[in-house]
DNA sequence: CCGTATTTGTTCATTTTTGTTTATTAATAT
DNA sequence: ATATTAATAAACAAAAATGAACAAATACGG
């Protein structure tokens, strides 16, 4: 068996069940183990898979490995940030709107120790956050996706329109090269870009990620916003643009 | 298995189920439980799980909570009988409203390990829950009541007479001598009884503890309902007249 | 064919992982 | 409350996997 032979026989088990042994591929090939390293040393190198004790896996399927985490977590940090400077925007007694999304749910983490908002929300995990506190929470129903716990319905907008909201905190996973606000699906465009008009106050909390990413559906400029909190540094000439619209722009550093 | 393959079935099972056990896991994964607990501390230095007495929970305080809350149930034993009995009834793929409370929180916590079902409902620890499993589950809106986590909307009536419901299980707190069940607001009993009106079966599960109290507001007379399921034992005379109305009575004994 | 480069195997010290034992701590019932 | 049971952490031992160094085998170009 030639060594291509050996790693494409190795890449072949690996995508077939997602992990392989050291000793096990050393039997099967008729090498030793040390050979077997060697070639999983490679094809590490190469990105292809990840070593671990005893064997390797596809490394995609270690999605909470080190590297990942560490990286989730310096965001974390921002994020606390941007949420911290966004619950200051909130002087005193308020109904607020908060997107589902993990900034706003820092907003949250701050927000439950006041007694003076009324809060709504298609958040299942702020909900369960805040329903316990002194604010008054209002959950708006639909069908729960699974992996975020967010909810979404036709009738929303119903709902929203009758509610006076002093300010509305949105997140955003993705803000084209021409910043633009998008999201993967038109129901989550429209319920957005209704809060954004129908808000007092519209706010945008974004880490410096979550720039030059694209999805399918436009909810709204970036310069609509009433308030920009974010760590991403805009040009002069944008920043100008940004101020005769009349957004204010909160910079974050760190 | 490889130590990894390890941490993801611990994630994994984790998800879905809320909270794992160590001797569960050490049986399942054959490995001691010393191994186990040296999986789940490495897990929980990376903010992935909270480590229990004897296993661990999912990080989002969430699980942690609601089985504090659910442990310090009385009737715990009886309920979960109940709720056991319950889950028997859903045989096939079905759309099924869940109430709010501790029993139908038992029967939620044994419905999700289906992956057949449409699940509505209003309380916020049941959806929290289920909506990680194979299941659908919709959450109706509303505002959040502070002491329970359930939401109620005067908007339900409409959403839920466009839905073909197959089994409603209702909860009961408070079920008079003259075995009529009642509760504290207006709007909990138009919704319930609408939900007995338009549900295929409806299925009340009261243990022993309910009857006796009184409410507020009348929802129904029990025999109303398609199924009652209870540790109640009623006399001969009741029994025969439930009979006669086609009342399913299953008793649980304990 | 020879000499060189590459690959593979072997040995062994080191590291990592796992299991075992035991004292301590936490949960539970009495 | 106290006794009892179960779970845990710590310390140690055993097993497994690793990486480094070196030797042997193989491939390859001249």
């Amino acid at each position: 068996m030639l060594p291509i032979e050996r790693r494409k026989y190795i890449m072949d088990k690996l995508n077939l069940n997602g992990s392989v042994k050291v000793e096990e591929l050393a039997k099967e090939m008729n090498v030793t183990p040390m050979t077997v390293r060697r070639d999983l040393d490679k094809l590490e190198a190469e990105d292809l898979l990840k070593r671990t004790h005893g064997g390797a896996v596809l490394s995609t399927s270690l999605y909470f490995e080190e590297e990942y985490d560490v990286k989730k977590e310096k965001n974390i940090e921002i994020k606390k940030k941007i949420a911290q400077s966004a619950s200051e925007l909130i002087k005193g007694p308020s109904t607020i709107f908060l997107d589902a999304g993990t900034t706003t749910y820092e907003l949250a983490n701050i927000l439950k120790n006041r007694n003076d908002l009324v809060i709504i929300t298609g958040d299942l995990k702020i909900a369960s956050l805040l329903y316990r506190t002194e604010n008054e929470v209002h959950f708006l129903g639909g069908k729960l996706e699974k992996k975020t716990g967010a909810v979404l319905s036709v009738e929303w907008n119903t709902f929203i329109e009758r509610i006076n909201i002093d300010y509305a905190f949105l997140g955003g996973s993705a803000i084209t090269n021409q910043y633009y606000l998008t999201t993967p699906t038109f129901e989550k465009a429209k319920l957005k870009s209704k809060l954004i008009e129908l808000a007092d106050k519209s706010v945008l909390l974004v880490d410096e990620s979550k720039f030059g990413v694209k999805s399918l559906v436009k909810i709204a400029h970036i310069k609509d916003f009433d308030v920009i909190i974010t760590n991403k540094v805009f040009n002069n000439e944008f920043m100008k643009e940004l101020k005769e619209k009349g957004v204010e722009v909160r910079l974050i550093g760190g």
